[in-house]
DNA sequence: GCGGTGACATACAGACTGTATGTATCATAG
DNA sequence: CTATGATACATACAGTCTGTATGTCACCGC
């Protein structure tokens, strides 16, 4: 029963303006890449002027930014969710969170947005970045407790963290050109199991 | 002692033209990546104007197309040589080949058309054909022929190819963020010799 | 040497980005 | 309750870029 001039607050207009615009970005983005998508296309999906857009956010780069940020949040809740809360062992979560990752990049948009123009347009030491403050914590914390308790091989952590996340990407690229996810998990849980 | 305007034939022409237009296009590209470069600074820089480069390429993509291929070529060519002829064991070989692509891929802006603006402007697909017609094979093959001899597990050969690329792939982008070499190749290491 | 083709050079149209400026609405001090 | 400032836009504009269309001149084969 809202009337579209109704006075709102200016909070919540920015609110929703934001939130048109994110969404509206991350339609387009995911459809036709960053480079292809104008300014003038999302604001008008998004129903509002390309002022707005400007007002919000610093250039076009900051509100893809925005956009890989939240996805980027989405898909740690998603392997979060996966690999649940009590701990079992380490190969179990690395398990868990490799399915969960993969059924969370099961939306193609969302590969092109994360894995191949975000690393392209921020730049690889901003995405990591973004990678650390996100998923790639909980994937570098685990495998450091499992190094601890002696689940498997002690190993460079950090290059591990960043080797075992290209397998990741890598394998989630490739399912969304089609590849069978099961023939990736197999490799994934080959190499799993041999960092025993 | 040849004169700037001295009369060429036409395909010394062609071939001089094309030559400075991609030579001048790979320095731009990896120094301030494909979107960043503009046409015009291309041409100035390869003393041409942006009428023989529309004539030679169909447009800025073909351009970069074509300086994509060549660094693609001369990666595969390092790596060969860095394997060398002899077979030796499979394991050797993925250490030899490991090391001569990090070797090869040390160039930093290398890693930038290679592995950020590569598969943001032509897509994974068009990449990974590129990457099939030249180093990927060689992968592949040699993964091949070890599983024949035993000196490998049996795992799906595609997929596992594309994995191994992947942590080849990002190990070269974290060293010319500037990782350790050392810790990574002690990773790709380990995981190769787990896969005996 | 001459018609044709290839190799450019120049001019132009359309689109896009970011900024500058104007305006209406909300928030708040008094 | 009103004046004043701040916020949230909307509109207009300047500069740049891409791709195309058109014109010119040198090479090439006959």
């Amino acid at each position: 029963m809202q009337q579209k001039n109704e006075s709102r607050s200016n909070k919540a207009r920015t609110e929703a303006t934001r939130l048109a615009l994110i969404s509206a970005a991350r339609r387009l983005f995911s459809e036709k890449g960053y480079a292809e998508t104008s300014t003038p296309e999302i604001v008008t999906a998004a129903g509002v002027t390309r002022g707005a857009l400007y007002h919000h956010f610093e250039d076009k780069l900051a509100l893809f930014r925005a956009v890989v940020r939240q996805e980027y949040a989405a898909v740690a809740d998603e392997i979060t969710t996966a690999v649940g809360e009590q701990p079992g062992s380490a190969l179990d979560a690395l398990r868990d969170g490799s399915r969960g990752y993969l059924k969370a990049m099961s939306d193609k948009g969302r590969v092109r947005i994360m894995l191949l123009d975000g690393p392209a347009v921020l730049g690889q030491s901003e995405l990591s970045q973004i990678d650390r403050e996100t998923s790639a914590d909980a994937l570098r914390t685990g495998l450091s407790e499992a190094m601890d308790a002696g689940h498997i091989q002690r190993l460079p952590l950090e290059a591990l963290t960043v080797q075992l996340s290209a397998l990741f990407d890598r394998a989630a690229l490739a399912v969304s050109e089609g590849d069978d996810p099961e023939d990736h998990l197999r490799i994934l849980d080959a190499i799993f199991a041999a960092l025993k």
